[in-house]
DNA sequence: AGGTTAGTCAACCATATAGTTCACTTATCG
DNA sequence: CGATAAGTGAACTATATGGTTGACTAACCT
């Protein structure tokens, strides 16, 4: 599976993002990412794998936890593919803005 | 399912991106969106679907043609959700590249 | 040593995706 | 009218996802 299929499938999914969220603020182990999820903590040990697997995020064991760490190159390479459109959505809604307004 | 979720999820296969990638030169019937692919013309009309129940494309009947057209909206969606990270992923590729660069 | 906490693995279930083929409806062309 | 082109819909297959539970391993704490 392509890098960006399998970056975009990890996106697609509240619960995955919401992990992310959490990790933009630092690493975290398992346990404290699923603390927040009415989910069992092998649900949340998938998702993460998913998000591992994707590159979105690293793993490494210390003591009996599995600490969590979000990793950059691949939400950017969404990011840029998203921005290869920018000017897209931004005419097109600017367009909408002009026309909702109905300035000048 | 939330709106972001599917917007990622339409955004996860590469033959449905090649067909954002197409729209976004225009608008175009679902053979012109067809004709680059190996695959049946029933298997774009499934991926273009997804990416009008995402709200990505909206399709509209001329003739016996069914035209299709980008929508703005969910790919600015996201791009905002990705742009909240932006600052994370470029400390890091940032750190990364001053790491490899060895500069001062 | 014994108990608790962190996490994985395997099995299972339901639903979705990605593709196929075949039959069908519509619309256009001559 | 008849042929062809555009597209949908239904049925089928294979695989992935998102979740569960239960058994297990590994580490830490008394």
């Amino acid at each position: 599976m392509p890098d960006l299929d399998r970056t975009f499938a990890a996106l697609s999914d509240t619960t995955r993002r919401a992990i992310v969220a959490h990790l933009a603020g630092g690493e975290a182990p398992l346990s404290d990412l699923a603390a927040p999820f009415d989910m069992s903590l092998t649900a949340v040990s998938k998702h993460v794998r998913v998000l591992s697997d994707a590159g979105l995020v690293s793993v490494s064991k210390r003591g009996r936890s599995r600490y969590c760490q979000l990793k950059a190159a691949p939400m950017k390479d969404a990011a840029d593919w998203l921005d290869d459109y920018r000017s897209f959505w931004e005419e097109r809604l600017e367009a909408l803005g002009r026309y909702l307004g109905e300035e000048t």
